[in-house]
DNA sequence: ATGGGGCTTCCAACCATGGGAAGGTCAAGC
DNA sequence: GCTTGACCTTCCCATGGTTGGAAGCCCCAT
């Protein structure tokens, strides 16, 4: 099976394959003697893995590790497990990290009339160092006379 | 006020501040005759104003926008608030990505012994297609007994 | 004036991926 | 057999944002 085959059949593109070879994620390919890389149904299972990985958000290290386990016959699932529990912790740390945005963000857009007059509390916000100073939505008691 | 200086007052490092004047994301910095950069406090306004931005994750294109809208007097609030909220939609798109990420592997996670044994239906998702196939954990009306 | 830290520029690396050029190979049709 | 077009090969470059380092000059305090 030519790269293009392999390619096709695992959702890796040609590109990464050749990628994923030259940084030893995974084997050298056998070759044809023209040269041509040689695929079987095994590497493009094992393809289909690396991309699924990927899709999961496995860094390709990770995916290094996870494929070293899959191999291993003798593997103990917790080390699976675990790899993967970090991972889910990984993607939470990040999914909190975005949410924080989204909320702050939120906040300034509400704030904000968003019309043709140039005073823009997002511009505010985004000079200020993102304490909830005036960007809060609640009336200032106070502030406002003074 | 020195680059280091600027640094540290912006939260900004050295070596991004003269990233972004040669990207052109901020006009070139005033030289002392030593060839030393000089910084206003203007300039570190700026300068937090994008470390701000970079903080709610908005990538150097749009910082370049939100400048400009920043800098014009004249400018409409509308235009700021539809540029933060398309990427406070990117943001939820990204977001919503990771959780896919995350409960598939929860999933996957919740259905692996993670004991001493090799049998881990973690590696065995990563090999299939992601269809909820057989690692379901809301029991399959109808399919348990058949 | 000397030492150490700060500044300058330039170059490289990260991670994963895509684009493209220059040239060899395969398969199909004539 | 020869042409054609799709495919393969290697090699280099770009992305984005940031960090690291090297080589050399400058500034300030002692």
């Amino acid at each position: 099976m030519n790269i293009g085959q392999a390619a096709k059949a695992s959702g890796v593109s040609a590109k990464m394959i050749r990628y994923y070879e030259q940084t030893g994620l995974i084997p050298k390919a056998d070759r044809r003697q023209s040269g041509y890389r040689d695929y079987s149904d095994t590497d493009v299972h094992m393809l289909r893995f690396i991309r699924r990985s990927r899709d999961l958000g496995f860094s390709v290290a990770e995916i290094q590790e996870l494929l070293g386990l899959w191999r291993d016959e003798s593997r103990e699932s917790a080390e699976v497990k675990r790899l993967a529990q970090s991972h889910i912790d990984d993607l939470k740390k990040r999914i909190a990290a975005l949410e924080d945005m989204t909320n702050t963000l939120t906040k300034l857009v509400g704030a904000c009339h968003g019309d043709h007059r140039p005073h823009c509390p997002i511009l505010e916000g985004l000079e200020s160092d993102g304490a909830d100073e005036d960007l809060s939505i609640r009336p200032r008691r106070g502030a406002v006379a003074g």
